[in-house]
DNA sequence: GCCAACGTTGGC
DNA sequence: GCCAACGTTGGC
């Protein structure tokens, strides 16, 4: 019944950009592990949008503090709402002694390699194709490692990574 | 390596 | 609750 297909297109799919620095972790070292825990975020903005994701939710990967910057292609929210182990880690760099397992502060997720985009988009780019509301990335200042991406943008994100704009 | 932007901490 | 000091991010 056409009920039934109505439903099915109210299904909501969110957007994200997710930086990390190449040299600590890249989109190929994704590609090598397939999966990974999104682990170390300590801002607590970054850490609500984090909460916020869905499974099923894509996110652009983006390299920084590299040169160039930008963007290096796409991956899929796997799990969600995951306690960030390294919290707890008294060994790791984002051990935080405030964060019990009872009541810990620092929420995940778990990412799945989509594609790495045959065309690679520069900060430059995105500066040239967004603007800084539109896309908070291309914002001077911005330090948010974790920010949402309206869908029509990501739709245009997809274009030119895949080479189709 | 420099430094602007900006989030966090802690004294008051 | 203010705000100076401090630490970190990240482009260049």
């Amino acid at each position: 019944m056409a009920l039934h297909f109505e439903q099915t297109a109210l299904i909501r799919m969110n957007y994200w950009l997710m930086k990390s620095e190449p040299d600590v972790y890249s989109l190929q070292d994704l590609a090598r592990d397939r999966h990974t825990v999104w682990d170390g975020v300590r801002n607590y903005q970054a850490r609500n949008f984090l909460k916020s994701m869905q499974i099923g939710d894509l996110a652009f990967f983006y390299h920084s503090n590299t040169s160039p910057p930008g963007i290096a292609g796409l991956m899929q929210i796997s799990q969600a709402n995951l306690d960030d182990p390294s919290q707890f880690d008294p060994g790791s760099k984002y051990y935080d002694a405030k964060s019990t397992q009872e009541k810990p502060r620092w929420q995940t997720v778990q990412v799945e390699y989509e594609e790495e985009f045959a065309h690679f988009i520069s900060l430059d780019r995105l500066r040239q194709e967004f603007q800084p509301d539109d896309l908070w990335v291309v914002r001077q200042g911005n330090r948010l490692s974790v920010i949402p991406v309206p869908e029509a943008i990501a739709m245009q994100i997809l274009a030119i990574g895949r080479g189709k704009a």
